[in-house]
DNA sequence: CTGAAAGCGCTAACAC
DNA sequence: GTGTTAGCGCTTTCAG
């Protein structure tokens, strides 16, 4: 119903004044049934709803923020990346934000340093939240900040301290071991791993799952190759392993993201290795889109979508129920989408398969 | 310099009233100096910052923005997708809105439909902003919202009326228009289009392009493959087209999405057909992951980075200028990734080229 | 160049 | 169930 002309073209914003005086009730009572009190007569409650839906009411946040000292908005630090992990994270936790009736507020880190991380967690405050998320800080330790609200670290321990904090995991651990596992189950002797950049926590998740992995079935750990995230540095470090001497023992490597996958893929067969048939690859992060590439990529799916709903659910109980104890949260299923870049080693396979591929 | 112990731990934050009386001034000048006023004497000015800075002072912006009417906020409503192009214009309209001294406050619509824009420009606005930016909204025409701010409407035309409405353009007609004519020039005799969904302006846009650059060369206009921008929408335009009878007169695809263009690729390929050599492929984004993948996809770049920064000055200064024209804006320069997706068609290649691909 | 008084629009206590 | 009285912490007049 789009607003009739000529209804009441008063020059200002109505305010809740305006609606009690039309409800023929206080403001206060107004108040109430905006906030859903209790204590207010249905009819008290109808009168006001028709009031304010008339003149088109709205609420004045600033105000009641001064008010109450409540801000309804929670703020989220996020990288200043564009992967697919990092947008999908931000993506759910919009929509956790708002089903918990709460406002989203975003500042974003350059490269997520200590530095910006500080410097973004103040800006929040000063533009007032109830709560602040972190998604996968950088650094371990303390940042320097001071926070006197609840903050929830997203996949990562705590990089500073605040009112109450409280964290999510993704799971990392658990899924980086699933990855490896799922290798050396295909009969490979033992698994290389493409790390993103040391700084990160999710790095060192990441590679203490798959140290987890070689160390339960007595697998020699070979030495790290290194990359930052992007498709770039996996086909840097793919051409490296690839290059090196007429070296083929290398038959199975973890990358730590998707996207440094597909790179390592590329540079692996620019150097004339197949895969799955010589070297077998498993990503990290779960895009759909490379279930498309040739060869569809083996990955884990990382529970974005459960991290940030379960994650928000404890912030939001931490802002609204300072007092209690925080819900036990369920730890994200662990789910490994197995596509065909990963095989069993040359070793293994069945001599006409390997040939005609 | 971490704050010391001890200093001044008095139970509640330190209010303007609190650095006044430390730096021997009244309210009124503290708040000249921290909104940069002019008609401060410098040493006014320099006690005031000090005092602030020793009392760990915090501005209050829900009282600034009652007292100024002033929120010191941009409001975005971003589609609800994880897209490599939604999360990277998202990102960039971050940092613009931050370097201009503003907040962002972030809103997303499920699928971007007219009732889900018009609620997310709603609470945007109950919210509190300056602003806001409509990224890409669906529908055409009016949603049905008064909007008492101004607003940008970032690659498509307003889809509602607002105290000032700002658009910028992404330039899809002439990156569409010039993905098809790459392909034109490459000697395809015309060039099939797999558009995204219907009700996106963005689809419209690029139909268009390609139908300029078709009309301008006197191409046939083959019609259209539709997806809905998922690599899933593109196997299956590929799979239809190359299970459509022996019928190998498509040469050439111009895909609205690089992940379409992806899916599309992949099905072409599990169907026996060659891509660049049988058909030739040209995505839209600028996925830059893609450039990895067999066979590289050639794709035009979105310039998102350029679209955001002009997109919030323009904002701005709609904002802080109310009575001032609009700045000129520039148009972002064309893109075209030329990768290996694309090739002459078969009938121009060399034969022993072809043959041994 | 600086200060004093008067709200901005709402909610928190407390009465009724 | 409902109304009254005070502010929340800042910026805005308007005098000095």
């Amino acid at each position: 119903m789009a607003p009739a002309m000529g209804e009441n073209e008063s020059s200002s914003a109505p305010r809740s004044a305006d609606v009690a005086r039309l409800a023929g009730v206080s403001r206060k009572t107004v108040s109430r049934v905006l906030n859903n009190e209790p204590y207010v007569s249905d009819a008290a409650r109808r009168k006001v709803l028709a009031a304010a839906e008339e003149l088109g009411y709205r609420l004045n946040q600033a105000a009641r923020t001064l008010a109450s000292g409540r801000t309804g908005s929670i703020g989220v630090v996020a990288l200043g990346t564009v992967g697919y992990g990092t947008a999908s994270l931000l993506l759910h936790i919009e929509r956790a934000v708002r089903d918990a009736g709460y406002a989203l507020r975003v500042v974003n880190t350059p490269d997520g340093d200590p530095v910006g991380i500080a410097g973004a967690v103040e800006s929040l405050l000063e533009q007032g939240v109830d709560g602040v998320v972190v998604s996968e800080p950088i650094v371990e330790g303390d940042v320097g900040v001071r926070v006197d609200v609840p903050v929830l670290f997203l996949g990562a321990p705590p990089a500073f301290s605040a009112a109450r904090t409280v964290t999510m995991g993704v799971g990392a651990h658990a899924l980086a071991r699933a990855a490896t596992e799922h290798l050396l189950d295909l009969g490979h002797a033992t698994v290389h791993h493409l790390a993103g950049p040391r700084r990160w926590y999710a790095t060192k998740d990441r590679i203490e799952g798959w140290r987890a992995a070689l160390a339960a079935r007595g697998a020699h750990e070979p030495p790290l190759l290194n990359g930052d995230w992007s498709p770039a540095s996996g086909y840097a470090a793919g051409y490296a392993l690839a290059s090196d001497t007429s070296d083929t023992s290398v038959t199975a490597v973890f990358a730590a993201g998707d996207e440094m996958a597909i790179g390592l893929i590329h540079a692996l067969r620019d150097a004339g290795r197949r895969v799955p048939e010589d070297i077998s690859v498993v990503g990290f992060d779960g895009n759909p889109v490379f279930a498309y590439v040739s060869p569809p990529l083996t990955t884990v799916r990382q529970p974005f979508e459960a991290a940030a709903r379960e994650g928000i659910r404890l912030l939001v109980h931490a802002i609204e129920k300072p007092d209690t104890d925080l819900p036990p949260a369920s730890d994200p299923p662990v789910q490994l989408v197995v596509r065909g870049s990963t095989a069993p080693p040359p070793s293994h396979q069945d001599k006409t398969v390997q040939r005609n591929a």
